[in-house]
RNA sequence: GCCGCCUUAGCUCAGUUGGUUAGAGCGUCGGAUUGUGGAUCCGAAGGUCCCCCGUUCGAGCCGGGGAGGCGGUACCA
């Protein structure tokens, strides 16, 4: 008995949060990084890899006053027991590359890179729990003309990749956001649970609205499924103030008597200089709400967002998020080095936009024709078969020869399913005639709308032609050429 | 974590007030056609009705518990 028992069987499936990609997702993930790529290059930046896990204090992620990493990170110990884990984004590995090669890099150190990156976290539309990055930095300048250059560096990327118009990239400043915190009384490390959550409301502004962030900042809010969230229960003239400051961003007058938010507003003015210079101001936009993430960053802060809705294939609505993000980390490398070296990037989420795009139906299609197929006629000739698919493929043509076991009919099945442009078919009487039938599958489907009797179908051979051994790969090359294929 | 919805064939889904051998479309495989992909026709394979416990003469259907999926929300370094 070969069959196993069902219930014993095991279940072949896919961890959930992850993806396999096929060929055709493959390829457009493999041009989309292209693209990214060829302006990063154009930006001056060199590629850089680093390894898919490090130790985990070099991420910072370990658990205040414990002994284990942080939750939302894969780890593991090594065999001497200390803590690696799957990197969770490309920029604290790239600080611990930067710190540790430090004496023989130029400065500033621009580099780019791109790489699967993990997070062990609840998945959704647009969030894997292993997605791609593609991150740049430069390291070592500390002005805003660095922070500048990588916002217009995020549009001219969203451009190359055909999004003109149908994105924006939001920038704010930390400095400005603590100035804030610090003109409402929130300065101080007694009060740094509360600034979170004031931090986390504001960042909700585009999903909740003014009305969502105010609820957020008192009392709490209920959401549509019933759950509560509990707020900052902030003092009604502190909220006033913050809601201010969304309404009015810079403009806000306890803004600029802090030292911090004075700093902010000037740094922001400065980029914003710079990005209307270089006539970026459609494209790039200060945003007083954008908060980012809220372990690293110290100045600038950036995210790009798509401007239209995403609808999932059950025609509901699905928040995506910001596709790329990033901002000034001049403490980073400073964990490693003492000395404060600072530091600015962002990272594309190469998954969530392409994820974002194939919901939308966007994806362009690459269309890779699927090889020749030289038909195994018959089994003692595959030396034969071979040869011709040697030839093809030395001409440079996508070419293999059929390696199931299964008959004409079915080999005809598998070349159109692979999407093969046409076939080779010699059997022993063409064989003794020294030459082939070489049949153009695409000619022949179109063909085939007209006929509706397989009888004639099958008697008139649509597309077909038979020419000398000789002249295969001219033929194959003929067909191709017709239809715009280049065999590869 | 919290809230809501969902789970029947590979996929999308029917399934009567609880009643015999649980269905359809698509897909897959085979045949009509031992040497021709489409269309058509014929046929076949394919099921732990998510799991467990309970109610009942009898459960895909009712009750309880659990798991998984999807979405929202929280968290997201």
């Amino acid at each position: 008995m070969a069959k196993t028992d069902k219930a014993d069987r095991l279940k072949a499936r896919l961890p959930r949060g992850l993806q396999d990609l096929e060929s055709d997702s493959l390829r457009v993930t493999h041009a989309t990084l292209q693209k990214i790529r060829a302006v990063f290059e154009r930006y001056g930046f060199d590629p850089l890899e680093t390894p898919a896990i490090e130790y985990t204090d070099a991420l910072g992620k370990f658990l205040p006053d414990q002994d284990r990493p942080n939750e939302g990170v894969f780890s593991f110990q090594d065999d001497d027991e200390q803590w690696l884990s799957l990197r969770y984004d490309l920029t604290a590995p790239l600080a611990r590359f930067v710190a540790e090669n430090f004496d023989r890099l130029p400065k500033p150190y621009r580099s780019y890179r791109n790489g699967y990156v993990f997070r062990n976290e609840k998945p959704g539309p647009g969030r894997f729990r292993q997605f791609m990055q593609f991150d740049a930095d430069t390291v070592g300048a500390p002005s805003v003309g660095a922070d500048a250059e990588i916002c217009m560096m995020a549009a001219d990327t969203m451009d190359a990749l055909g999004l003109q118009g149908q994105y924006v990239v939001r920038v704010n400043n930390r400095k400005v956001l603590d100035g804030v915190m610090e003109a409402v009384g929130l300065a101080g490390d007694e009060h740094a649970a509360t600034r979170l959550t004031v931090l986390r409301a504001i960042d909700k502004l585009d999903r909740l609205g003014l009305d969502g962030v105010r609820a957020l900042l008192g009392e709490g809010r209920r959401d549509e499924s019933g759950d509560f969230t509990k707020g900052a229960a902030l003092e009604a003239e502190s909220v006033a103030v913050i809601m201010g400051y969304l309404e009015t961003g810079l403009e806000l007058p306890e803004l600029r008597g802090t030292v911090a938010g004075a700093e902010g507003v000037a740094e922001l003015a400065q980029i914003e200089a710079l990005i209307e210079a270089s006539g970026y101001s459609d494209r790039v936009k200060i945003d007083p709400s954008v908060v980012r993430g809220l372990e690293y960053y110290t100045g600038p802060v950036y995210e790009v967002e798509l401007t239209f809705e995403t609808v999932n294939e059950r025609g509901e609505t699905a928040r995506f998020g910001s596709v790329a993000g990033g901002g000034r980390y001049d403490g980073l490398v400073a964990r490693f080095r003492g000395e404060k070296v600072p530091a600015t990037g962002f990272s594309i989420g190469v998954s969530r936009l392409l994820a974002a795009l194939g919901a939308l139906g966007r994806l362009e299609q690459t269309n890779v024709p699927g090889p020749v197929v030289v038909l195994v006629m018959d089994k003692d000739q595959t030396a034969v078969y071979q040869r011709i698919v040697s030839e093809l493929r030395a001409a440079g043509i996508r070419a293999e020869m059929y390696l199931g076991g299964s008959g004409m009919k079915a080999q005809m099945k598998y070349a159109d399913r692979r999407g093969s442009s046409c076939v080779v078919i010699q059997g022993g009487d063409e064989r003794e005639r020294g030459v082939v039938q070489v049949k153009d599958l695409i000619e022949g489907a179109k063909a085939a709308e007209t006929i509706a009797d397989h009888e004639e179908w099958r008697e008139a051979r649509p597309a077909q032609v038979e020419v000398p051994v000789t002249e295969i790969v001219a033929t194959v090359r003929g067909i191709l050429a017709r239809h715009g294929l280049d065999g590869r």
